[in-house]
DNA sequence: GCCGTTTTCGGCCCGACTGTTTTCAGTCG
């Protein structure tokens, strides 16, 4: 079992326990228990069977999760969730993802009606039968309708960072296969969509369909949907993510990854200009009409060339101009990881990072950048205990010694500074001056209509200080919409003050998206790639933000933090 | 349920908003 799952099932039982409002400390405990062991670099399950190590010696594991966590790896559950279970429905935990419904009202309606689903949720506000219980009225239900056409949406897809977990574990499990040369995820996974629908696997090598069978019999299919000769299709894991995976012939590898990697967009447009060509785009290779020869179909890059085209990244098919400019030869060069020379957006310790400084820079050093940002958060954010004027001075202070002394990378000091409701920083000036670097982020009051978040942010780009537009559009993906505002007008009042959009590469956020991306590159502007991490791991995270940097059309010179040290620095400095 | 002790019990994070109230519980971050 992987920390991530058992990750999962602790948390889910915290939110069980709090549905039945049970101690609220207890419940801090679990979901402690479970940040803990997802981000723990070892498997837990391996600790635990080694009679050497012991759980408990992993902070925030006490005697009573390490029994629970025995259970969880023993069987996939524990007694109090499967006790909380037969209280409530599984769909209970469904419900908490609907915005304006917490613990205590999922309880009460639980009380009051018999509903398992969604729909009789649904149902329930339509027939305005909330309104009649304590504290809940007509507002209520229309927030609720409103949330459920959101949730509708969004199930059936899965976090890039999701899918890529288990098509990693796929591809470890089908390349110790005898005869599979190599195992390749294709659709959207490989475009780097900020979600993915299902996982296409292509596989290759003499003995490629072998895979087809040990895939059926992984522990984790939990439903197969079709088995043939060359393909098969189940539903993978708890969440059922669809995974079809193909075995190829090497001949029609090529077509077969531009065939399935899409989008349906660029395909459609392609064949299109196959057919006008006169030859016909299929799956297993291209072929020319007349007398039917196939011209191409090993490589995807014989294919896009034999088309008259340049080969063309995968983040940029969504026929949105890529086959035009590949036609002409100008694709843009496109952002790689390795550009980037530091990490602009963490936290540590002093707020809700779960490192100290001294571990955020030794992971950031690890990773082989030149420099980094620590960026905790400020008063406003007071669950995180933000910093106020008092501590960011003496913040800034610190990181000046620190850099006499020398860990290794060049820090900056910086902070994630609040957006207040009215648009001002949520911190005086002179102590924002005292920083190398100022990220605003709007982390309250989202649902104000679209002009007057444009005037909020209009006001904050007032400020000198501020240097980045942290997560733009304030988005959490399958969860929270981004907040409403005038895009365009913000985008030209920061390039004017020089200050710098956040690509935001946490793969819950992905903030800015890649549409975006390009319009505010189309008005000039620059940006950052950075993780938001609190946690050394989240330092990983990077990838997904270069993935949606490529999707925005970036080049290394659109991001600043592909600068040299001292070249950064400088234009810290001079921004304009 | 964890942790750290003034070591076996007491503390653990909190401010603001919202909607439904008529003085505040529940949600959110």
């Amino acid at each position: 079992m992987e920390n991530r799952e058992i990750a999962r099932v602790l948390w889910e039982t915290a939110d069980l326990m709090e549905i039945a409002a049970e101690d609220s400390f207890r419940i801090r405990s679990y979901r402690n228990g479970s940040t803990a062991v997802e981000g723990y670099p070892e498997r837990i399950e391996d600790i635990l069977r080694d009679p050497e190590r012991k759980v408990t010696d992993i902070p925030g594991i006490g005697k009573g999760l390490a029994q629970v966590l025995h259970e969880i790896v023993a069987r996939g559950s524990c007694e109090r969730r499967d006790h909380l279970l037969e209280k409530f429905p599984p769909t209970a935990l469904e419900f908490l993802k609907i915005q304006g419904l917490g613990p205590k009202s999922i309880a009460l309606i639980l009380e009051h009606y018999r509903i398992s689903t969604m729909d009789e949720l649904e149902r329930l506000c339509r027939e305005e039968k909330l309104r009649v219980l304590p504290r809940m009225g007509a507002k209520l239900e229309e927030k609720v309708l409103r949330s459920i056409a959101q949730y509708r949406q969004r199930t059936g897809r899965y976090l890039l960072s999701y899918a890529e977990g288990v098509a990693r574990e796929l591809t470890e499990m089908f390349l110790q296969v005898p005869g599979v040369e190599s195992v390749t995820p294709a659709g959207s996974l490989r475009r780097g969509r900020e979600t993915v629908g299902d996982l296409d696997l292509l596989v290759t090598g003499p003995n490629a369909a072998a895979v087809l069978e040990k895939f059926v019999a992984y522990p984790k299919v939990e439903e197969v949907l079709s088995r043939g000769e060359n393909k098969a299709s189940a539903k993978v894991g708890r969440e059922g993510l669809q995974v079809d995976v193909r075995a190829l012939t090497p001949e029609s590898f090529g077509a077969a990854m531009q065939y399935f990697t899409g989008s349906k967009d660029h395909n459609v447009a392609v064949r299109t200009r196959a057919v006008k060509m006169g030859f016909k785009l299929s799956e297993y290779g291209l072929y020319r009409v007349a007398d039917e020869s196939k011209v191409a179909g090993d490589s995807e890059a014989g294919i896009y060339e034999a088309l008259g085209l340049r080969w063309i990244a995968p983040e940029l098919r969504e026929n949105c101009g890529e086959i035009e400019a590949a036609e002409e030869g100008t694709l843009p060069e496109l952002v790689e990881l390795k550009h980037i020379r530091g990490d602009l957006h963490m936290h540590t310790t002093e707020t809700d990072g779960r490192a100290t400084l001294e571990e955020m820079a030794e992971a950031a050093r690890a990773r082989g950048y030149e420099y980094m940002a620590i960026t905790d958060h400020s008063k406003a954010l007071a669950m995180a205990n933000g910093l106020d004027e008092k501590r960011v001075v003496a913040f800034a202070k610190q990181v000046r010694e620190i850099n006499r002394n020398g860990l290794g990378i060049r820090v900056f000091s910086g902070l994630e500074c609040d957006i207040l409701k009215d648009g001002a920083l949520d911190l005086a000036n002179d102590a924002l001056a005292e920083l190398d670097l100022v990220i605003g982020s709007v982390h309250s009051h989202m649902n104000l209509e679209a002009d007057e978040m444009t005037d909020r942010l209009l006001r904050a780009l007032e400020c000198p200080h501020l240097r980045i537009l942290g997560h733009p559009t304030g988005r959490i993906l399958l969860h929270r919409d981004p907040f409403p505002f005038d895009f365009e007008r913000i985008v030209a009042e920061a390039v004017r003050r020089g200050v710098w959009l956040e690509i935001n590469a946490s793969p819950e956020r992905l903030d800015l998206n890649g549409a975006m991306i390009r319009t505010a590159k189309s008005k000039g502007a620059r940006f950052t790639i950075s993780t938001d991490a609190h946690h050394p791991q989240h330092l990983e995270s990077m990838r997904y933000g270069v993935t949606t940097a490529r999707r925005g059309w970036l080049g290394p010179a659109d991001v600043t933090n592909t600068l040299p040290a001292d070249r950064f620095a400088a234009l810290l400095r001079n921004p304009s």
